[in-house]
DNA sequence: TCGTGACGCACC
DNA sequence: AAACGGTGCGTCACGA
């Protein structure tokens, strides 16, 4: 058998590599004698789903010793493997969102099983610390948590891995974990580090955990668990219609193209090329970017399009569409089509607390910001055969747990009786409902009178008048605001209704409102998704996205499912009821968006 | 040839 | 007195 050694600190680490059967029966002892046990893989990348996908190394640990076992060079390995994740009493594992379905796919595991037993060091980073490191945290990753908790030197050594040994072995850094030999030493040793690093990160972490946040450890694993399963099961892509929107979007680009370089434009995305052009034909306003630098935005390419300047205008209108219909294709689309598994299904990750006020990210299909309120990229995505799409989302959700964080009576008393919140500022300072609903985002926010003006397109006078009326008429928001901002300035944090503690930048007191209600509207989101999950509505759980949770349903049900979702994620918090409304229509999840009016079926209020 | 910063643009 | 919160992704430009 290879063992390899490593220093961690002044600590002697013992890495096992799986060489032979003969030296099995070491691993089945070190199972049999650990009854928590550290685990990662390595794999050929990160689409768990594509057909080239394969476990290469599995690697099993305790604090100092670590089993190594090349998967890739057996099946008898693997069923070795996948019974020692059966066998082990609890797992740790840093991003169980990964490796769980990937030995799911792969090895035929139980995913609910492995969950119920994993803790998961991410998650627990997230609850001690949630800031990225550039904003001043610990980060989350294996590298940063072990620069952050463990050893600097040894977390630069992994972090430099890949690049260093994909330039030694010549070739690309994405190739490095795919083609690197299974018998590399460097590899080998890095993956066997991984896991012994994992389970001390957990000794540490766990402890860390502050008192109010203990009770969301559970919690969180919990939503991780059922986010996965959504994720695995995946959602159904409209194979021909993508394609076929594809090729439009591509003959729209290129048709935008050719009117661009008929004025000397080669490129549409270079803003050097085209400030270049704007300027021959008479055009010298050009944006100035943060930083100083000139460049081409939505605005500049609006306004040559109301310049009254034939010319201009139809360059401006050519430089908008190639552009967007390239973007639409590059993100969206064409994503789709080349990440769908062979069963023609696509599988978002979701990261289920990724920004610092743990609300989620999706990466994969990035639903969080597909075009609002457009059907054409949602049409890509299907119901099951014989089902239909249902979205239930929380009405004015942020607004509404402000109400209820902050007790404000106005605001309380506004949803109670089922009035429209904009239009309530709106009266109170005599301004138009746009300016109403501007100051009501603002303020929830942090913004103040330039956010209105700049970000909700308000006239100053306006946005001042209405700034000044909010404040007035929610006296109880202001209050709570003060009250949050003087305990973040005090002791730098503050502490969520559901025990999450959020680090508050010193700079930016005021930022605790919004974090509070940002975090405390995704634990809303959250608890509905366990609720769901307990009534077993998980199978037909498409997408969450912030507010809403996209469905697919049985035709014959639809109606019970619009009811029956609105029951299950609605909730009272602090005397005011965050609720919701059900909309279900055809197969496609775009059906939802197109033709609103005609041929909806169900919009049931909770 | 890569990784990264800056920027714009999607979203809640 | 005033305060723009949280994300992901594609592209270009630039520097190692």
């Amino acid at each position: 058998m290879r063992q390899l050694q490593y220093k961690l600190k002044t600590e002697p680490i013992r890495i096992n590599i799986v060489e032979t059967d003969d030296d099995l029966d070491g691993f089945i002892e070190f199972v049999r004698n650990n009854q928590t046990i550290a685990f990662d893989t390595e794999t050929t990348g990160l689409l768990i789903y594509a057909n080239t996908f394969k476990i290469r190394v599995a690697q099993f640990s305790n604090a100092s010793e670590s089993w190594v076992i090349p998967v890739e060079r057996s099946v008898k390995w693997s069923w070795l493997a996948a019974n020692a994740l059966l066998r082990a009493k609890q797992l740790i594992i840093q991003n169980a969102a990964f490796d769980i379905p990937v030995v799911v796919r792969h090895w035929g595991l139980d995913m609910r099983e492995l969950f119920e037993k994993t803790i998961d060091t991410k998650i627990l980073a997230k609850l001690v610390d949630s800031r990225s490191v550039d904003a001043g945290g610990t980060g989350d990753s294996l590298e940063d948590l072990t620069a952050h908790y463990i050893d600097k030197t040894t977390a630069a050594e992994i972090k430099g891995l890949a690049t260093a040994e994909a330039k030694r072995l010549k070739i690309k850094k994405d190739e490095y974990f795919t083609k690197v030999s299974i018998r590399d030493h460097n590899y080998l040793l890095y993956a066997g580090m991984d896991p012994i690093l994992t389970y001390r990160l957990w000794k540490i972490l766990g402890k860390l955990v502050p008192s109010s946040a203990r009770q969301l450890i559970g919690f969180e694993h919990e939503v991780q668990r059922v986010c996965t399963e959504v994720s695995h099961r995946g959602y159904l892509l409209d194979l021909a219609y993508a394609k076929k929107l594809s090729s439009k979007l591509r003959a729209t680009e290129t048709r935008n193209v050719n009117v661009a370089r008929s004025y000397g434009i080669e490129n549409v995305n270079s803003d050097a090329e085209v400030i270049d052009a704007l300027r021959y034909y008479g055009w010298f306003n050009i944006p100035v970017s943060e930083k100083g630098n000139e460049s081409v935005n939505g605005d500049l390419l609006q306004a040559l399009q109301g310049s009254g300047y034939k010319d201009l205008a139809k360059l401006g209108k050519a430089i908008q569409e190639a552009t967007r219909a390239r973007k639409w294709r590059n993100t969206w689309v064409d994503t789709f089509i080349h990440t769908a598994d062979a069963e023609g299904y696509c599988h978002p990750s979701i990261n289920t607390l990724q920004a610092r006020t743990g609300r989620m990210s999706i990466t994969g299909i990035p639903a969080q910001t597909l075009p609002a309120g457009e059907a054409s990229i949602r049409l890509c995505f299907l119901a099951e055969e014989g089902h239909v799409s249902l979205s239930t989302d929380y009405q004015a959700q942020e607004l509404r747990v402000l109400a209820a964080l902050s007790q404000d009576p106005v605001m309380l008393d506004a949803f109670k009786r089922g009035l429209d919140l904009h239009q309530v500022t709106a009266d109170a300072a005599g301004v138009t409902r746009k300016a109403g609903k501007g100051t009501n985002f603002a303020v929830v926010f942090g913004g103040g009178v330039n956010a209105i003006v700049t970000q909700f397109g308000v006239e100053r006078t306006d946005a001042e008048k209405t700034y000044k009326a909010f404040k007035e008429t929610y006296l109880g928001v202001a209050a709570y605001s003060r009250r949050l901002s003087n305990q973040a300035k005090r002791q730098g944090y503050i502490v969520t209704p559901s025990g999450r503690k959020l680090l508050i930048d010193p700079d930016r007191p005021y930022s605790a409102t919004n974090a509070a209600v940002q975090s405390t509207a995704r634990d809303v989101t959250c608890r509905g998704l366990l609720r769901l999950d307990k009534e077993g509505f998980t199978p037909y759980i498409r997408l969450p996205i912030h507010d809403e949770i996209v469905f697919s349903v049985p035709a014959e049900h639809e109606e019970y499912a619009a009811r029956r979702t609105n029951e299950l994620m609605q909730e009272e918090m602090a005397g005011l009821m965050i609720s919701t409304e059900a909309e279900a229509m055809g197969r496609s999840w775009g059906s939802l968006y197109e033709d609103p009016d005609s041929n909806r079926k169900y919009v049931l209020d909770s």
